[in-house]
DNA sequence: AGCACGCCGACT
DNA sequence: GTCGGCGTGCTC
């Protein structure tokens, strides 16, 4: 009898789907259906499909359409990935919006918020054929190629390109594949797989009594085999499922014994998979309560939250906001069942906040940040997805995840710089785009902050953000003790040893003698130790870059910061010859290499960006501390991000004035919040702290007002200069770094472009400038800034600008001008 | 991003 | 001549 097509009865409508390309693309591009996958294809699905000759990629299904493009041929997708769509419509509408705040392209929002074995790449793969002809000539090169090939099977372009020392590879390749020597293939490689776990079952046969009974009788003469039967029917008691390991642990049988169970088919072997991610506490308890100021806190915050969507949360440190976080987050999900997002600067995350956090939410929590690895974030991405988990708590990427049903957004820290991403594209701001998301969620969204930035204080008092303060210090604990040390005084008085005045030394030898620790804090920036020549002033600078180099003590090596590139340290001058060439500056290597000489029997750490390279270095020298391993700790920002250390009595600033002069509108803001911040950390028990702060500024405002913790007064004077000058909040800003390998195609570029844009929106274009640091990665820069006031409708300057853009790289001569967007730059 | 194509300087 | 670097344009 015939088999029927059943197909042939069915309406075959012909689909196309538009998709994202996880690459910085300026447009999305549309792929035909093939008939057999119609029924599979759904927005927020991925496809796998060819782009360009031989790359294929896993999109993003945009939108499906049925019709045809005009003026070519649709490919067609390879296949569907998902079986249910992993981004979800209100994902879609937040990158929607983020590529047009932003202005950049979907596939770079695609590409920041998918973990990377979420977004697969093929790579291509060079093969030896099996047949092919040996007695061909061939050049060198080619030989090269096919003798790799005998020793290893597979080999990537890359390493082609590696193993040849050269960039032009194709020619090669074509010509071995026209030889018929080999084979291209393209291998797309499966970054996620599911960690199996193996689990014992007891054949259903011995359920019965009697079977069992039996069994026992066969299995008298093999112990270590009864023995195993024995612990399996133990911890089957427990009734939950029983692994390989819990298995061998409870018995004495070796794995033989296992096997010859699994054998004679008395025990089955199933793999599951399991989590990665370290199982929390189940059973979790909130049982604190808040106090009388944290209650009204909470109260006024549910009560701002019936008018507004945002509230900010201005508490000065210690003073409980966290508690009250949790109260608020505690609410929501007994009174919604919805979820909660909660930001916390990348650092912070790695610290004390977090356990505390855990402990009150327990298994429904999640914790979401770059030092996981990538499977661990698809399983995280998972739990958010289908609702397991309720809190998560992440870094700025932490936006990005799929919420089902988010009903609260927390931003601890609000006033954090690193909430902003610079590079690469999205160059997004995390608080502004939670709080979109908020919108889009119909979530409430908390900010909060000891120190909050202008803009969000000003958004408050201009009541367009609820407000709530909390003025007291929780338990009693006191404001530390400050002092502010003039460095320039010290050294008249020749006072001063190597960076140390003698009231810091004073303060460090009392702290040492209560065997109480110490942190100083010494800021990075512009400070890193460079060489210098006494003789001719001759700086050795990065051959790719406009920036002298840094020495690092560890590796001996003058290394660039931008780049990445690195050279042996000199000790000729190569300029004039001379050997008198010095180190310069003061980083927190020198720092503690001048404090060991200081004090040779303390025990003394360092905490930045090159202690904390590994993925637990962060955590060790947090650990060491704690435990009072360390005596004085000596870091750059991180010290002052979210550590409470109950034995710390004194903190040093070595010098205040890198912060102040650093050139930048907001300088004194930042440089408030840092040092308040730096201060909080002092004393966060019963005892008094110590603050000493080292500046040759003395008199200076700022330090004036963090000594007498006036954040008021910081913001009165702060937002009356930006008003003076327009910048925000009472403007929006837009950078545009423009660059180029040649610095005379760059000028001109810039001076044309701002010309253009002038005549455009006027004055308040300025530039082009010349930034701090003009060339990275052989890169000239040169930067323009449009400042739109507040009553510009800013949409509207974005979309002009686009176009300038557009017609502006049409030119023939600046074409290969490359031009970057920062939209609000801090 | 990654790849092809075309132009151009350098090298045997 | 040929090889390899580099700029430019295109990918549904």
């Amino acid at each position: 009898m015939e088999h029927f097509d059943l197909d042939i009865f069915t309406e075959r409508e012909t689909l196309f789907v538009e998709v994202v390309l996880p690459l910085s693309l300026a447009k999305n591009y549309t792929y035909r259906v093939p008939f057999d996958l119609n029924d599979q294809i759904e927005i927020g699905k991925r496809v796998v499909v060819q782009f360009g000759k031989h790359k294929i990629y896993t999109a993003l299904i945009r939108s499906i359409t049925q019709t045809p493009p005009q003026h070519y041929e649709a490919k067609y997708i390879i296949d569907v990935v998902d079986a249910s769509p992993v981004i979800t419509q209100t994902q879609l509408k937040f990158w929607s919006w983020m590529m047009q705040y932003y202005m950049c392209n979907e596939g770079d929002v695609m590409y920041a918020a998918l973990p990377a074995s979420l977004k697969l790449a093929s790579e291509t793969i060079l093969m030896l054929r099996a047949d092919f002809d040996e007695s061909i000539e061939c050049s060198e090169k080619e030989q090269i190629i096919i003798s790799a090939l005998k020793k290893q099977q597979k080999i990537t372009v890359n390493d082609v390109a590696k193993l040849l020392g050269q960039k032009t590879i194709y020619p090669i390749i074509n010509r071995l594949l026209e030889k018929e020597i080999i084979l291209v293939a393209e291998e797309v490689i499966q970054k996620y797989k599911p960690l199996l776990k193996s689990y014992i079952l007891l054949n259903d046969f011995y359920k019965e009594e009697e079977n069992l009974k039996q069994l026992f009788s066969v299995l008298e003469r093999a112990p270590k085999q009864l023995d195993a039967l024995l612990a399996y029917l133990k911890l089957n008691k427990l009734g939950l499922p029983i692994s390989k390991e819990q298995l061998l642990e409870e018995s004495n049988c070796g794995v033989g014994a296992l096997k010859a169970l699994t054998d004679k088919e008395i025990f089955a072997l199933v793999k599951k998979p399991i989590s990665r991610l370290v199982a929390n506490e189940d059973d979790f308890s909130i049982n604190f309560q808040l106090n009388a100021e944290q209650q009204s806190a909470f109260d006024n915050i549910n009560l701002l939250f019936n008018q507004k969507e945002v509230v900010l949360l201005h508490g000065v440190t210690a003073s409980g906001k966290t508690q009250v976080y949790i109260k608020l987050i505690e609410a929501i999900i007994a009174k919604t069942d919805g979820q909660v997002l909660f930001l916390l600067p990348e650092i912070a995350l790695t610290t004390q906040i977090v356990e505390r956090i855990k402990k009150y939410f327990g298994n429904t929590i999640g914790v979401y940040h770059s030092k996981f690895n990538n499977s661990e974030r698809v399983e995280i991405w998972n739990k958010v997805l289908n609702g397991t988990f309720k809190v998560i708590l992440g870094a700025r990427s932490a936006v990005f995840l799929p919420f089902q049903n988010l009903k609260l957004i927390v931003v601890d820290e609000e006033h954090e710089p690193s909430y902003k991403q610079y590079d690469p594209a999205p160059r997004y701001q995390a608080r502004d785009a939670a709080i979109y998301l908020g919108f889009l969620h119909q979530a409430k969204v908390v900010l909060g902050s000891a120190t909050p930035s202008l803009e969000s204080y000003y958004n408050a008092l201009s009541g367009k953000y609820g407000l709530v303060e909390m003025k007291s210090r929780f338990g009693g604990v006191q404001l530390p003790n400050q002092q502010v040390v003039s460095i320039a005084e010290e050294t008249k008085k020749k006072t001063m040893v190597s960076y140390f005045s003698s009231v810091l030394m004073k303060d460090i030898d009392l702290a040492l003698a209560k065997k109480e620790q110490i942190v100083l804090f010494q800021n990075r920036r512009g400070y890193a130790t460079i060489l210098i020549c006494a003789t001719c002033g001759y700086t050795p600078k990065c051959i790719n870059c406009d920036v002298s180099l840094t020495y690092h003590k560890s590796s001996g090596k003058l290394h660039c910061h931008y780049c990445g590139y690195q050279q042996s340290s000199v000790s000729v001058c190569p300029a004039c010859g001379s050997v008198h060439v010095e180190q310069k500056g003061f980083g927190t290597e020198r720092i503690e290499e001048e404090l060991k000489l200081l004090y040779p029997d303390v025990t003394i750490a360092r905490l930045d960006m090159d202690s904390t390279r590994t993925k637990n270095g962060l955590q060790q020298i947090l650990t060491d501390f704690q435990d009072k391993k360390t005596d004085i700790l000596i870091g750059t920002q991180m010290v002052a991000k979210g550590l409470d250390f109950d034995n710390l009595s004194l903190i040093g600033v070595i010098n205040a004035d890198t912060l102040l002069s650093f050139p930048d509108f907001r300088a004194y803001e930042r440089s408030f919040q840092l040092l308040a911040q730096v201060a909080g950390r002092a004393g966060r028990r019963a005892d008094q702290g110590n603050v000493c702060i080292q500046t040759y500024d003395a008199n200076n405002r700022i330090i004036k007002q963090v000594v007498e913790n006036d954040y008021i007064g910081m913001y009165n004077d702060e937002i009356l200069e930006r008003e003076k000058f327009s910048y925000p909040p009472f403007s929006r800003m837009i950078f545009l770094y423009i660059k180029h390998k040649d610095a005379n195609v760059l000028d001109r570029a810039a001076l044309s472009l701002a010309k253009t844009l002038k005549a455009k929106f006027g004055a308040r274009v300025l530039g082009p400038e010349q930034p701090l640091v003009s060339r990275v990665r052989n890169l000239y820069i040169k930067q323009i800034i449009i400042k739109a006031d507040k009553n510009t409708a800013i949409p509207k300057v974005k979309i002009a600008l686009k176009e300038t853009l557009l017609e502006f790289n049409a030119t023939k001569e600046f074409k290969s001008v490359y031009i970057q967007i920062d939209v609000d730059p801090y």
